[in-house]
RNA sequence: CGGGGCGUAGCGCAGCCCGGUAGCGCGCCAGCUUCGGGAGCUGGAUGUCCGCGGUUCAAAUCCGCGCGCCCCGACCA
């Protein structure tokens, strides 16, 4: 990514995004919104910097450890930089949640948060800033509980199948969320941390750390093995935080209740990541279309031909205007120099403009993923383009 | 936290052992040529040698302390 031109180092772990960066971690955001949307979660913003009093409440400030970054305002009174949200969202929902007419909710919010790890690495893999989507999930019961989850869960199959990306959801520990039961969700690399096993008869699949025995549980023989990226983590929390901090509903019956809390993470970051390392070759990204900073990358090979800038322009001019994202390689550079950037950074089709094809009224349109190279006029470029990239347009209502 | 390594021009590095003029490649700037897979020639600019202290006539180089970063092992979206 740093090669690319995505992001830039600013210190350990600590990142600025750039903007073909920032792009790919919009569209991560953009699907992550609409299918919380969907999923009837609400979005709201809390803040970074949180209180030690709250995490006393639930006895965390004592066990979070160093990855907990705390600090002192001017008034010697103890912060931290927040990791995870749960304190801070069940003090709000304790405030406002009376009646178990105000249930069930389901909160969430995309941040940026902060875990001092010990050992950032692999630029925005493991940064110690970073970007979360965090959800909290608050239910009447058990059962209540157990279908947003479930909500939760199909949410999160919809967002990394909208990525386009391979993964795989696993059993997993609860770590130091806590709580009664979760779930991972891997993106499938070579190069990922995690390794987790599989079924191939059923869709068991479980993180090593919590696989038991090397058979399927379910009776269908030996797993497999395969190596993944951590991009999802949802939990069944219980009422650990409801009963730590008292947050109190009164039901039906008018006794005092602990609504049923789930919580939901998302490496929005992380994510973008963890599409580079399964969709690379030798000479740089192949982006899944969806996640893509442009969707087209315009090259005229020669800046010095009026014939290929302007025909360049109106190429770039005309998709724009169809509400297609194109990027134009307006530098004065030689053809190799625009050619080996365009393939590193990735853009899945690339519109090339050069002299000797338009002598004869025709571009090029490479898939960057195939190298497959189709020789086409000036119009029906567009046309094809149309076709690749926008959605179908939608049917008139019958 | 434990182990290893690094810090010198925008980037990558050499120089340090053996103290004395700070260098190479790329990039950058100007001009000319070139233009379908990282161009060629000519000319040019650039340095608190990570910081502080010490030794010395003299420190990038030797000594001490500090800071930062990278890589390898136990946690996490």
């Amino acid at each position: 990514m740093i090669r690319a031109g995505m992001i830039r180092k600013v210190a350990a772990g600590i990142y600025t995004y750039l903007p073909l960066g920032l792009r790919v971690i919009r569209k991560v955001e953009l699907i992550v919104r609409e299918e919380m949307n969907r999923a009837g979660a609400q979005e709201l913003l809390m803040p970074m910097v949180q209180p030690a009093e709250l995490w006393n409440e639930t006895g965390r400030w004592g066990e979070y450890g160093k990855e907990l970054l705390r600090f002192k305002d001017r008034g010697e009174r103890e912060f931290c930089l927040g990791p995870t949200h749960e304190e801070v969202v069940t003090d709000l929902v304790r405030a406002e949640v009376k009646s178990y007419r105000h249930l069930p909710q389901i909160l969430y919010q995309i941040q940026t948060k902060f875990r001092d790890e010990i050992r950032p690495r692999f630029g925005l893999m493991r940064g110690r800033e970073f970007l979360m989507k965090d959800a909290y999930s608050f239910d009447r019961d058990e059962e209540g509980a157990k279908s947003s989850y479930e909500k939760m869960g199909r949410a999160y199959h919809r967002i990394f199948e909208r990525c386009g990306l391979k993964f795989k959801p696993v059993e997993a520990e609860s770590g130091v969320i806590g709580g009664i039961f979760s779930q991972e969700f891997m993106v499938l690399a070579e190069t990922g941390e995690d390794s987790l096993v599989a079924c191939h008869a059923c869709d068991y699949a479980a993180n090593v750390e919590k696989a038991r025995g090397s058979d399927c549980p379910r009776g269908h023989g030996p797993l497999t093995t395969h190596r993944g990226i951590e991009v999802g983590h949802i939990f069944m929390l219980g009422t650990k935080y409801s009963q730590a901090m008292k947050a109190v509903f009164l039901d039906k019956n008018g006794k005092e209740a602990y609504p049923v809390m789930g919580c939901y993470g998302i490496g929005v970051s992380r994510t973008a990541a963890a599409a580079i390392e399964q969709n690379h070759d030798a000479k740089g990204i192949l982006w899944p279309l969806p996640l893509a900073p442009y969707q087209v990358h315009v090259i005229p090979v020669n800046d010095q031909s009026e014939r290929v800038m302007i025909t360049s322009e109106l190429i770039y001019g005309t998709l724009s205007n169809l509400g297609v994202e194109v990027l134009i390689d307006d530098r004065s550079e030689r053809p190799g120099v625009k050619f080996n950037d365009a393939d590193l950074i990735g853009i899945p089709y690339q519109i090339i403009v050069g002299e000797k094809n338009l002598a004869d009224g025709l571009v090029e349109l490479k898939d960057r993923r195939t190298g497959k190279v189709q020789k086409v006029t000036t119009e029906e470029v567009i046309d094809l383009v149309k076709k690749l990239v926008l959605p179908p347009a939608p049917r008139a209502e019958s």
